[in-house]
DNA sequence: CGTGTCATGTAATCAGTTACATGATTCA
DNA sequence: TGAATCATGTAACTGATTACATGACACG
């Protein structure tokens, strides 16, 4: 089965929304998508090169006056088409890898409060990014720009807010059941 | 920086809750851990055999009468070491690549009503998923086994059941959002 | 008699990160 | 002067999946 390859589309995607250059795309996804996705250079650049190979984007080099010469992409048509085509397929149920439920699920092998510790610190990185992603909500919303991207983007962030809570409201129950039988004995020895 | 290798941790631990062989590994990682695991026979095997190098594990072959040599392999008192000083680290921040809002995101370029539909299918897999643990839920505490690996089993289900129903809401709302608009013209022409 | 289960494994390939390599310019 | 930013890329490696290869037995 043809393993997905997202990587094109988010790479095209960006192309779309602004970003010209493979240096200016990889800030580009660390910056407004970076709650949800992440590219290295090493995906980035030969990438391009692909989409360039396929006719899917066009590049023409800004060499002369300033630094490395600038490689300038920019979407074709096609793809556009490529893009939207992706767009409507429904998603790939996503490969669900959960480190912190293994290590729960392992959890007999230390004592209850060395759980209570990776679960708080877990929580605690969630309370961060829902605070942030709040704060990048609250700023999209006065700015007031309201076109279709504005729409969607949020739509992003509200994931974050909505997911990010129950996250840490489950975390909560499960470190108050914690406590609640520190001093239980956990089995310590093989 | 050290990438993590988990799969390791996934086998030693399985190994600790009564899996055998390869065979039986990779069936036990399909089973009571799947909604948040998976690992494949061409990452099994290996590990194994990694595994014994290391002396985290060892083997005995059952040769003889039936099928295929059996390898039964058994967790040493330094796998389960192993596995503990895992257990206790802090997880690591997933990669957190979420293709559904990187659709959202790029979503003005198909209709409304498409994104509606590739939301909507993304939460009846969520519907499904969430009812199934519940059910796993339910069986579980029937059994009334009343165990260290129980409860953490618990925590496992219950994280899918919540953090299933604030995705689940979350869709809810974007759906509405976006029905709120079908009409309204979407960019629909480079 | 064919399908499913038990049971092993390897080779090819893919997706992705990290580290390396280079180098000018700008700003504190 | 030294760090940050702009800007390119490649090579090595890792983690993981998929497809392939083999084969016997049990059950309907």
């Amino acid at each position: 089965m043809a393993r997905e390859n997202t990587s094109r589309y988010a790479v095209l995607g960006m192309l779309t929304h602004g970003a010209q250059t493979g240096y200016d795309l990889k800030r580009a996804i660390g910056g407004s998508v970076r709650h949800f996705w992440s590219e290295s250079y090493g995906q980035v650049y030969p990438t391009l090169k692909e989409l360039v190979n396929e006719g899917l984007a066009t590049v023409v080099v800004e060499s002369g006056n300033i630094r490395p010469d600038r490689k300038v992409y920019t979407v074709t048509d096609a793809g556009i088409e490529e893009l939207r085509h992706w767009l409507v397929k429904p998603v790939e149920l996503q490969p669900s890898r959960n480190e912190l439920l293994l290590k729960l699920f392992f959890g007999r092998y230390v004592p209850a409060q060395e759980l209570v510790e990776v679960v708080s610190k877990f929580r605690e990185r969630w309370v961060e990014d829902v605070a942030e992603w709040a704060d990048i909500q609250d700023r999209l919303r006065d700015n007031m720009e309201n076109d279709l991207d504005l729409r969607n983007r949020l739509f992003t962030l509200e994931y974050g807010r909505i997911v990010g809570e129950a996250t840490i409201h489950w975390a909560d129950e499960v470190i108050a059941a914690l406590v609640g039988t520190t001093g239980t004995e956990q089995e310590s020895s093989s």
